[in-house]
DNA sequence: CATAACAGTATCCTTTTCGACACTATATGC
DNA sequence: GCATATAGTGTCGAAAAGGATACTGTTATG
């Protein structure tokens, strides 16, 4: 978000829901609001926990959400850096639909990430 | 999704947030969906719902929908053509959390596509 | 003296996404 | 005989997103 992909909110009445899901879409922005649910982290502890991001990546969405409103960052007038970066209430506000993401995820999804066939039947036999 | 934009699966414990959103980002995937929560539409109607949505989108939103199990697509040998979309048992299941982006966006995003000014006030009040 | 850790930047390039526009075939209604 | 509705497809091009790699300055540690 932040230069909006989902940006076309004339749409009524489903666009909110598209407008909500804009603010999480992003590679990895809802992976970092994900972790971030646990707690306070560093820069370089969100690089751990999420492997493959690339600095230029990471600064890129930590921008993107914290421009719009779902996390704090802090700087710490230190030398070397340290920057905290952790939920907004709006962020904390997200935490049941996170929740509910992750849940549908682990139910859903093969390694492969596509819903997996034997979920599919599941569904269909239901 | 389809073409899996996110489809980088070894961030555990993650991953599974990002797979899930994955399968309904996507310009106009959410939307859709949520439409069809509503019970099922034909091709045009969901393009009279969806307003700026050209067909050829329209089309490649659908198919991406379908390949990933959410959508079943039910095509009648008539002509002129008439064709059914609806929500597979696997996207109805998807449905608690449309509801929930839904809301969430409902109280939280201005019509500008961001988060209100006021909402993070009320946020930050709480 | 050299190295590692911190939190990023800068530059370049490729891939993906999205929108505009024109076009298809057939049957029905006027 | 012409327009309209159906459900799309095809081609083109612009813009955005994302990845690779190298680099910054300072301090503490060995």
């Amino acid at each position: 978000m932040a230069k909006a992909r989902h940006s076309r909110f004339d749409c009524s009445p489903g666009c909110s829901v598209e407008a909500a899901i804009g603010l999480i879409d992003g590679k990895w922005k809802s992976v970092i609001l994900y972790h971030l649910l646990s707690g306070t982290l560093r820069f370089n502890e969100i690089r751990r926990h999420i492997v493959n991001v690339t600095p230029r990546m990471l600064t890129n969405q930590l921008r993107e959400l914290e421009a719009d409103g779902l996390i704090n960052r802090k700087v710490y007038a230190q030398v070397p850096p340290k920057v905290e970066y952790s939920l907004s209430p709006l962020g904390r506000s997200m935490e049941s639909i996170l929740l509910a993401l992750k849940v549908w995820g682990d139910e859903n999804i093969g390694l492969y990430g596509k819903p997996t066939e034997t979920t599919q039947r599941d569904h269909e036999a239901a």
